[in-house]
DNA sequence: ACTCGGCACCTGACCGCTTC
DNA sequence: GAAGCGGTCAGGTGCCGAGT
């Protein structure tokens, strides 16, 4: 029986009581498991009756896309030319969502390594891009992680409501991110924007094009009053051209929990795949850029990634398929996402 | 399989400053 | 003076590796 730390506390606890009341460690540890699991069985109990999950996202066909985006496309340059005016460097979706580049999240260029470990400066990398056209990220700076991906997307955010650069206080942005407002997370965050501003990269992917991104925020001020002021290279704002981007509900990632980067990273993954087909578990190991000691390491902890993924109702299954003739790197991650809406139902 | 201890991180209470 | 916001800090919680 797999238990949740929850119930692993609850059993501890339950260990200690027993022992302050003389009961012995032996029985103590056996009728604190007994308890843990009856409580993990009636859990998983009640998670089978539980309504079937909400799709995660939108999707629309082929053909409303195209219509979208000639749409976009039309207003983009009507409001340009009427109003003169700077448009924001994401495209328009609701305060619930974020909005996703998929080549930014199909491969490693934000990693996953242990939170412990101390950053590399990474000279120069190349990500290849998952994905039916494939292409690269050459990247040249400080080892980026989900942290920074957080703080890089929440200051896209900001960028919504005063376009041309965003500007927020400490405060505003670990409120938006979830994270502690102590003295520790604001130095996370100081430091997440100080290695933004060092990223140099270059897509290469069919749609783009080579594209150059000397640097994810080219320019930070920090204001009188503690704001950040940041700037961004306008060629993010392509990122998001041709539909290529996952509008993601903000709650899954809050419902994650924490140093859960594995399963951050997944979730961004997943999320720009409709129908994600069997992939096999070495190309997902160099796809999020971990760095394991040990291959069983990875497995164990992208058990509890995609359990995690399932627990917040992001994903309704998963599996690992067995090795084919005790062969490695023949194991394969299938993933089983619920059905999506079409985008005309979400729009209602 | 289980316990333990160190460590990282979060929560909530509290305080100071600014604005109305 | 009240309300809101931003900042600090003590205590609590959970994770993870080492040991048994």
């Amino acid at each position: 029986m797999k238990l949740t730390s929850a119930e692993k506390a609850e059993r501890r606890t339950h260990f200690r009581q027993q022992l302050e009341q003389g009961v012995e460690p032996r029985e103590a540890a056996r009728t604190a498991t007994e308890r843990a699991n009856n409580a993990a069985t009636a859990s998983m109990l009640m998670g089978a009756l539980e309504k079937l999950p909400q799709p995660p996202d939108w999707y629309e066909s082929p053909e409303e896309r195209a219509v979208r985006t000639e749409m976009t496309n039309a207003d983009k340059g009507m409001s340009a030319t009427a109003t003169g005016a700077r448009e924001p460097l994401t495209p328009d979706h609701r305060e619930t969502t974020v909005v996703v580049p998929h080549e930014f999240v199909r491969c490693g260029l934000f990693g996953v390594a242990d939170p412990k470990s101390s950053r590399q400066h990474v000279p120069h990398a190349v990500f290849e891009v998952y994905g039916t056209n494939g292409g690269t990220i050459t990247y040249c700076g400080p080892e980026l992680r989900q942290d920074d991906r957080q703080v890089f997307f929440e200051a896209l955010n900001f960028e919504r409501s005063t376009p041309g650069s965003a500007t927020a206080t400490p405060n505003q942005f670990l409120v938006k991110l979830g994270w502690s407002r102590n003295t520790e997370s604001r130095k996370k965050l100081h430091a997440c924007i100080g290695r933004l501003q060092d990223a140099q990269l270059t897509i290469e992917v069919r749609r783009l094009g080579r594209l150059v991104i000397p640097s994810l925020l080219t320019h930070v001020d920090v204001l009188d009053d503690g704001s950040y002021r940041m700037k961004f290279h306008d060629s993010v704002r392509r990122l998001y051209d041709d539909n290529c981007y996952t509008c993601l509900r903000r709650e899954y990632e809050q419902k994650l929990e924490r140093r859960s980067d594995l399963a951050r990273w997944l979730l961004l993954f997943y999320s720009t795949h409709q129908t994600p087909r069997p992939i096999p578990l070495a190309t997902l190991i160099e796809l999020c850029n971990d760095a394991p000691e040990k291959k069983y390491a990875f497995k164990d902890k992208l058990t509890a990634a995609l359990g995690q993924l399932v627990r917040v109702k992001f994903l309704l299954g998963w599996n690992i398929t067995r090795k084919v003739d005790g062969k490695s790197g023949t194991e394969m991650v299938e993933v089983k996402r619920p059905r999506m809406v079409r985008f005309e139902d979400q729009k209602q």
